[in-house]
DNA sequence: GCCGTTTTCGGCCCGACTGTTTTCAGTCG
């Protein structure tokens, strides 16, 4: 059975998104950490949830499909629990826990310091079931009294509850958010006397699209002064205690900061456990037991010589195990290891190889710079073509453009691109896909630009099947040549609007229209696991800054941060060729180059 | 609970730090 939006097999079962899967097997291992024994079941569906979370393919599809046991760490425990919630909503076992603790313990657990030990020691001596009565127990000194637990522990937790408490549900940072105080530390770090090496590790250097704190390390030739001129920093509003090795603090910015040092000689051990993920170093220390060794961030130890060799690079330490460097943004423990086995990592996407820029706004809708300021923003940043696209009628916000005001600004943008040397401006539009799934300008005037990216604003509370149906309607429209951030999710703010991507990718592929990496550090939009499941199946893309200012352009570093963390290739994303092979992929071939002897690629 | 060129049992990454203990448990990355 196909239906009309082209994918096969819906049911309303779909409604078990896998962000709300994973949600519910994660907090089945939070309640199983509190249940004595049986540690690694509780790590059994904490890794199912993970797979769950990160799986580009709706999961409930899989489980009716029964193949939902051919992902990793799902056996016939965890598919039968599936299925179950899928036949009667409810997991029974689940429901068991639910009763038998209570749901804030939960929250507790997920402070800083306080495991579920602790958690059931609260609960069980003192009856403290959620934060706010935690916060009433350290504010009357009961919490000091406990086995374990003495007035530092106290007021610990009194200071993490309340930064809990203000901390306005954001527990995870934005990158773009967190980067330049992370790039600010670094440039200090580098800058000191003693420091031979130092780099961001943790996932702001995987370049997850949220973090949680910044990971720093080191290699310095006098541990001390370095850790002290570090601590000394202004940027650090408050510096905990700190030894020869290691350091943790908060930015002024209110931001985690931990920093390690290691000796020049064992740095790429460092690094690489820092750097992680955990998932990534499991695989990777598993790898290395097979093959007799024993690896922790202080080296590799041969378990015959019992002898540890430490690595000055990340490389080294790789090639020890027969790998092949392993870029960090694939570090997810997501087949990585594997291809760097076989020497078949993808060749990935690089800031440098990105021509051109198809998706740019200006004063004509919601932009704050003028269609020249961005075209010499452009120049100026090396690109060597951008495709003005400001909004349509319809996204009354945005001051989106008429039928009318399009001609206008098309006549604009031709002067223009006469005028800038070394940059071809073409003229396009965000043509806005209506909620009944029309597009928000006449075909007459989509076929008189350049570049037509097609965009859902509105009605994104609509269900699957129809968003699909807009989508591909979209699609199927000669004159579109992009989808904008597919799936229109704002990260911390709105969740994206459920589509079938699969179905989206294939009709990518069929009618040769190309999926967006926004780069837009609120967007990253397609996210790097359906980028890849896409590309998987042919899809080619654009990544696009979406930029509405002249500094917008720096935007595209997130973009293919995100690209790279999809295993994208330069030759998936067609804004890295020159403008000449690019123009006989686009559904337009009415741009003409006008250019005053500029040169072409 | 999952998994398997050490498969159907017996493992599952592991070291450092913190606060509290007087030899270590709990937590973290």
């Amino acid at each position: 059975m196909i239906d009309e939006a082209g994918y096969p097999h819906m049911s309303p079962r779909s409604a078990y998104a896998n962000s709300h899967l994973a949600d519910l097997f994660a907090e089945l291992a939070g309640y199983l950490s509190l249940e004595s024994g049986a540690p690694y079941r509780r790590l059994a569906y904490e890794r199912a949830a993970q797979v769950f979370q990160n799986h580009p393919v709706s999961i409930a599809a899989l489980a009716r499909q029964g193949s939902l046991r051919e992902l990793p760490g799902v056996g016939a425990n965890i598919e039968a629990k599936v299925l179950e919630l899928l036949d009667t909503g409810r997991i029974t076992i689940l429901e068991e826990l639910r009763d038998r603790y209570p749901a804030g313990l939960l929250d507790i657990m997920r402070l800083p310091g306080i495991g579920p030990r602790k958690a059931k020691a609260l609960w069980s001596s003192l009856g403290i079931y959620d934060l706010a009565g935690l916060r009433d127990a350290c504010v009357e000194n009961r919490v000091r009294g406990l086995r374990g637990m003495g007035a530092k522990t106290e007021e610990s937790i009194l200071r993490e509850v309340e930064r809990a408490d203000h901390a306005d549900r954001a527990d995870r940072l934005l990158l773009g958010h967190v980067d330049p105080s992370a790039r600010r530390l670094l440039l200090a770090l580098r800058s000191f006397p003693g420091t031979r090496q130092a780099d961001v590790a943790g996932s702001l250097r995987r370049r997850k699209a949220t973090v949680k704190d910044i990971d720093l390390v080191a290699a310095s030739a006098a541990p001390e002064e370095t850790m002290a001129a570090f601590a000394a920093l202004p940027e650090l509003a408050e510096v905990g205690l700190h030894g020869i090795a290691a350091l943790t603090g908060r930015t002024q910015g209110g931001v985690s900061v931990d920093l390690r040092i290691a000796t020049p000689q064992a740095y790429g051990n460092l690094l690489l456990h820092f750097t992680g993920s955990a998932q990534h170093n499991v695989d990777l220390r598993g790898l290395a037991k097979e093959q007799g060794f024993h690896l922790s961030e202080h080296g590799l130890e041969g378990q015959a010589a019992s002898r540890t060799v430490t690595h000055e690079r990340e490389a080294d330490v790789y090639a020890a195990l027969g790998l092949s460097y392993i870029p960090p943004e694939l570090r997810e423990g997501q087949g990585e290891i594997e291809a760097a086995a076989e020497d078949r990592l993808p060749a990935l996407v690089e800031r440098g190889h990105l021509r051109g820029d198809l998706h740019v706004h200006s004063t004509w809708s919601d932009g704050r710079a003028t269609i020249e300021e961005m075209a010499q923003a452009a120049a100026a940043v090396g690109l060597e073509y951008i495709a003005i696209c400001d909004h349509s009628r319809s996204l009354g916000v945005a001051r989106g453009l008429t039928s009318d005001r399009i001609e206008d600004q098309v006549r604009e943008i031709r002067k223009i691109d006469a005028q800038v040397p070394h940059l071809s401006v073409l003229a396009g539009c965000e043509v806005d896909i209506l909620a009944d799934g029309s597009l928000d300008l006449p075909d007459d005037i989509l076929g008189s630009l350049d570049f037509v990216v097609a965009s859902i604003h509105s009605g994104l509370g609509q269900d699957r099947t129809r968003i699909m149906r807009r989508l591909l309607g979209a699609m199927e429209n000669p004159r579109v040549a992009a989808i904008g951030h597919p799936t229109g999710r704002l990260l911390g703010r709105r969740a994206p609007y459920e589509i079938n991507l699969e179905a989206l990718a294939d009709a990518a592929v069929r009618t040769g229209t190309f999926l967006e990496i926004n780069a837009s550090y609120e967007r990253l939009d397609l996210a790097a696991p359906m980028a890849r499941e896409a590309r998987d199946r042919g899809a080619r893309f654009i990544i696009s800054s979406d930029a509405h200012d002249a500094a917008g352009f720096a935007l595209l570093d997130y973009g293919v941060d995100e690209a790279r963390r999809g295993w994208i290739e330069a030759r998936d994303v067609m804004n890295t060729l020159p403008l000449e092979e690019l123009l006989p992929l686009l559904p337009s071939h009415r741009y003409r180059n006008r250019g005053s002897g500029r040169p072409v690629g």
